[in-house]
DNA sequence: CATAATCCGACTATTTTTGTCAAGTATTTT
DNA sequence: AAAATACTTGACAAAAATAGTCGGATTATG
């Protein structure tokens, strides 16, 4: 049950972008560089990030990224989202349907109860709540929200 | 998030267990057959949850394997446990002090937080919950947990 | 135009997962 | 004691997922 990278770095990313993008856009190699992560994946996480209209992009020199909403209505439910495929914890419980067999399987409705646990949690917290820590433990210094070694 | 196929083929092999192990061990070639999980990879699976006192085994013609509890005492949480390595959705956040630098770590609220999530609502279903529930799907028929395909 | 930045797609190395296989050990029945 | 049944162990291997890289195209600025 462990989250991929892909969803650890871009909860730390978009922690950081919200943070410092108080007007304009910032770009990856600041991301990158203060949090320790290849600018390259991120790009790739970006891309999708973008795709799902979680950040939006500015172009050219002086270009980077912003958020495309308010800190407070992006929860990590959808940054998950956004770059992982799912979070439901097994492949035939995915949406409300399941697989056609559901009226004869005996383990869907525990599966299901927990995706909806964990949905229900991340979605939950919002950037703007670990902005806010970050705020308290950092005060003046540079944030950095996790670090390379642990990717959380 | 996906749970490996070792919990999910666990969760399933325990409830078809409990399910037919009133008093006699059941051998795994029965369940195996049932639940159309290869008898080489059930193996593995039991072993890992005979040595955390799930179930127990009895050798020789006619031995197979028993609960090592009653069922309505053995949770999900306690299968996955014993197969998994771990429920925690990311490394450094084992356990309830983290890696080193959590004091400055801005997300190990967070992952933290939905680890304990993920292990309550796990550990509050029971083996005799899920038994029960296939009684009902299932009445006179031979049960069947989930298919090979949905692996769930 | 030169430069700074995003954007795009292909590619690769590593690790994890998901099994399989074979030889051996223990137990009970006959 | 022999045979049958079943568990034990450890090595091995194919396949999938993960993590990360690379080269180049595109867009906007000055
Ligand atoms: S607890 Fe280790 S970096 Fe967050
Ligand atoms: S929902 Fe598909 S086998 Fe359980």
């Amino acid at each position: 049950m462990r989250l991929s990278t892909k969803g650890q770095y871009a909860v730390r990313a978009m922690v950081d972008l919200a943070y410092y993008s108080k007007d304009k856009p910032v770009t990856l190699q600041e991301i990158a560089d203060r949090e320790e992560i290849s600018i390259n994946y991120l790009e790739q996480l970006f891309a999708k990030l973008r795709r799902n209209r979680i950040v939006s992009s500015v172009r050219g020199p002086g270009g980077g990224y912003l958020l495309a909403n308010r800190a407070d209505k992006i929860s990590i439910g959808d940054i998950i989202d956004a770059v992982e495929e799912s979070l439901t914890p097994v492949a035939c419980a995915e949406g409300d349907v399941g697989c056609g067999r559901i009226d004869k399987c005996v383990t869907f409705k525990l599966w299901k109860g927990l995706g909806d646990r964990i949905k229900d949690f991340l979605s939950s917290i919002t950037v703007q709540d670990l902005c806010d820590d970050a705020g308290r433990m950092f005060k003046d210094q540079d944030i950095k929200t996790g670090s390379r070694k642990c990717a959380a």
